[in-house]
DNA sequence: CTATAACTCTCAA
DNA sequence: CTAACGTTGAGAGTTATAG
């Protein structure tokens, strides 16, 4: 029988902010989303305060001056390094770890014996706290799904002591009772759509969920509804994935910092874009066959004129050169653009992917040249990544740049900059 | 009518 | 002074379309 353990970081975002600024310690503190718009993540202070997840930055400005909330913008790169110390501790500590998301992994416990979990847990904990001063907590079941379940406990100290909460432990009686305080939409898969049909149906809790007619509600829902039941029972129907596989689509979209409405100043953001999602597909060593432009207008604006579309296009042949893409997404957006519309957002997705492996030649140009173009989009990323993304770019990419996402209350990039640490009194 | 493509919905972090 | 609201990806299920 498998074990899953979760590892989940408290308050992620805000938390990798704190330990690079003890002058936050103890202050209620807010991530904003990219372009500083939403409210992403807070510190445990700001959510005391009663500051939502998801809640527009301008809508609790006031609110926050007035009680003292420091608002950050999003720092990636921050998150990503702290992210990939967490992962190097958890990969030590287990022989099997699925990277779930940027602060949640899942890891593989079955080798452990049961009165060894516990413990285990514990020291995973202690240990992030002490090497990377962030805290997580840790919960432990026989499904993925029962895991997650166990971190929610120990997260709102619910069940287990000490951030750590194994389901293995409990008594049938105990996992009842437990099980029945906690509301059917806390389980992983039930979001704000099925949560309220299942309630309609008489599914609140996430026992009744558990002990519903996992068939029916495969009729009445769908296959996946089906898997998490047999999940809360313990049946694991989620395999540990170790290996990621390869990006079937890949995504690059940003609102802009003001509305455009010049052809001109669109085509060199989608260009930038374009750049962007090149890069990401080259670097799972990929080509695209087709690529999707969307451009639209604000929607929290109804008064404004609105428009919107998405165009796919397909690729004469599959690429991963930045030139060829760019021109293909610079065609698509002439095919696209109306005049006299507020653009507030812009997006290129490429799919249709294959591994570059699988590179079929084309009639109209030689495997010399693509050679060459690979080897030459290889040499553009290698000078990018040593010195900084941007350093190397196309002219389509150059110019004014007043339309950027605001990024008003950046951190420093603390994990890439000696200069940007805090400097303590030595003594 | 079937197979596939295209699109919609839902979820998650 | 005003207006101001994220991004990326997967998968299942449904509908449209081609042959």
């Amino acid at each position: 029988m498998s074990i899953f353990a979760l590892v989940d970081v408290n308050n992620f975002f805000a938390s990798c902010e704190k330990v690079f600024a003890p002058a936050l310690a103890g202050r209620p503190l807010v991530v904003l989303s990219n372009n500083d718009g939403c409210v992403v993540a807070r510190s445990a202070e700001a959510k005391a305060l009663g500051v939502a997840m998801g809640v527009p930055w301008f809508r609790i400005r006031d609110l926050a001056r007035r009680q003292g909330i420091v608002a950050l913008s999003s720092n990636y790169g921050l998150y990503a390094d702290m992210s990939n110390r967490v992962v190097e501790i958890l990969s030590e500590l287990a022989p099997q770890i699925e990277v779930y998301s940027i602060d949640e992994a899942f890891l593989d416990l079955s080798l452990l014996a049961s009165c060894e979990r516990l413990a285990h847990g514990v020291m995973i904990r202690q240990r992030i706290q002490d090497w990377l001063g962030l805290t997580v907590c840790v919960g432990i079941g026989a499904s993925k799904t029962l895991a997650k379940l166990a971190n929610y406990c120990a997260k709102k100290q619910l069940a287990g002591d000490k951030g750590v909460c194994d389901f293995g432990l409990f008594s049938a009686e105990k996992m009842n009772s437990l099980l029945e305080r906690i509301p059917v939409g806390e389980v992983w898969g039930v979001g704000r759509k099925l949560a309220p049909r299942l309630e309609a149906m008489g599914i609140r809790s996430c026992r009744q969920l558990r002990d519903a007619d996992a068939k029916h509600l495969r009729c009445h829902f769908s296959v996946v509804l089906e898997r998490t039941v047999l999940e809360l029972r313990g049946i694991a129907s989620l395999e540990l994935r170790e290996m990621v596989p390869d990006k079937q689509q890949i995504m690059y979209s940003r609102s802009f910092g003001r509305e455009i409405e010049d052809l001109a100043e669109l085509r060199q953001a989608v260009a930038i874009y374009t750049g962007r999602a090149a890069e990401k597909l080259r670097r799972q060593y990929s080509l695209a066959g087709a690529l999707m432009l969307f451009i639209r207008t604000n929607p929290h604006k109804p008064k404004a004129p609105q428009y919107q579309r998405a165009l796919h296009w397909p690729l004469p042949q599959a690429t991963a050169d930045t030139r060829q893409l760019v021109a293909q997404a610079l065609r698509a957006l002439e095919t696209t653009y109306q005049s006299g519309f507020a653009y507030q957002k812009a997006g290129v997705m490429f799919y249709e992917i294959v591994p570059c492996a699988l590179r079929q030649s084309s009639l109209f140009s030689s495997e010399i040249d693509e050679l060459r173009s690979e080897r030459l989009m290889q040499t553009c990323d290698a000078i990018n990544r040593r010195w900084g993304q941007g350093a190397l770019r196309l002219a389509a990419e150059i110019g004014e740049t007043g339309w950027k996402m605001k990024s008003g209350h950046l951190s420093p990039a603390y994990t890439r900059d000696w200069s940007a640490l805090p400097v303590t009194k030595a003594g």
